[in-house]
DNA sequence: TAAACAGATGCAACTTTGTTGCAAAATAAT
DNA sequence: ATTATTTTGCAACAAAGTTGCATCTGTTTA
């Protein structure tokens, strides 16, 4: 666990400092996505509100997380497979929001399907969200 | 469009006053969606934020209008065609975000796909967003 | 290893966004 | 027109996110 941290942030040129290698940890020891505020409390408010901010918006953009959408406004994050790197994000699976238990997952296996765009529109990306319940509320 | 809003309102049970009619008429004239920012705007703050609040949470409730999550985060409204109503929302269409432009538009003719959970995920709602160039922007 | 450098952090102050209770105003019903 | 019901605006607040800057920490170099 601790080598997988270093060896993260030393491949993409980040220096290892104490919010960086917690946070990556969260991100490791959870199967689903974490939100902002799940971060600052699982932190024990050891780190400024403002240090996780910009811990996040690093792993952005190098592409270490990525970001999922929810129809409640609020932004959660999780984990890239390791083919994502600076400015491209390869995260064509779909994101699954278990309306009981409200965890949030990446369906690594399930990849977004094609959609037919209307004439003259041109495809980037594509988001899939789905509402429903996961295998353990059921 | 003066008598197509009061027909909206009627039909939903909802009292006509000046604020609702405004913002039911932005939508209307409008093609995209908009954020809540783009209506305290475009009403040329003619009301007080927190009524433009509340006249939204009303016609999402009433099924006039349905929101559109985004990957930054804000939240988009766009009205609902006439199959939606009080609970029940029908809008399985795709959302359309212009990279270039940055509008946002619903598909109406774009239906979600299928989409094949693993076994013991059972899905309740599938939202899709595209991300790209729009027609006006090739 | 120590000094120098570059980058990351914490703090303070601020902005933006969203929420709640309540009295006043507007709308609908009688 | 009067009454009853909703809706609105205000004020106060809470939560979420941003920015500049001085200080501190991690990394590099000599
Ligand atoms: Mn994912
Ligand atoms: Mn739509
Ligand atoms: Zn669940
Ligand atoms: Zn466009």
């Amino acid at each position: 666990m601790q080598e997988a941290v270093q060896d993260i942030l030393k491949k993409n040129q980040l220096s290892i400092t104490g919010s960086r290698v917690k946070i990556l940890e969260l991100f490791l020891e959870q199967q689903g996505a974490l939100a902002h505020g799940d971060i600052e409390r699982r932190t024990g408010e050891k780190f400024d509100r403002v240090t996780v901010y910009r811990t996040l918006q690093v792993f952005l953009n190098k592409g270490i997380i990525h970001s999922i959408p929810t129809s409640d406004n609020s932004v959660l994050y999780a984990l890239c497979k390791d083919d994502c790197g600076e400015g491209h994000h390869h995260d064509n699976h779909v994101h699954f929001v278990c309306d009981a238990c409200g965890t949030t997952m990446c369906l690594d296996d399930v990849t977004v399907p094609a959609i037919r765009l209307p004439k003259g529109f041109k495809f980037n990306q594509i988001q899939v969200v789905v509402n429903g319940r996961c295998k353990d509320c059921n």
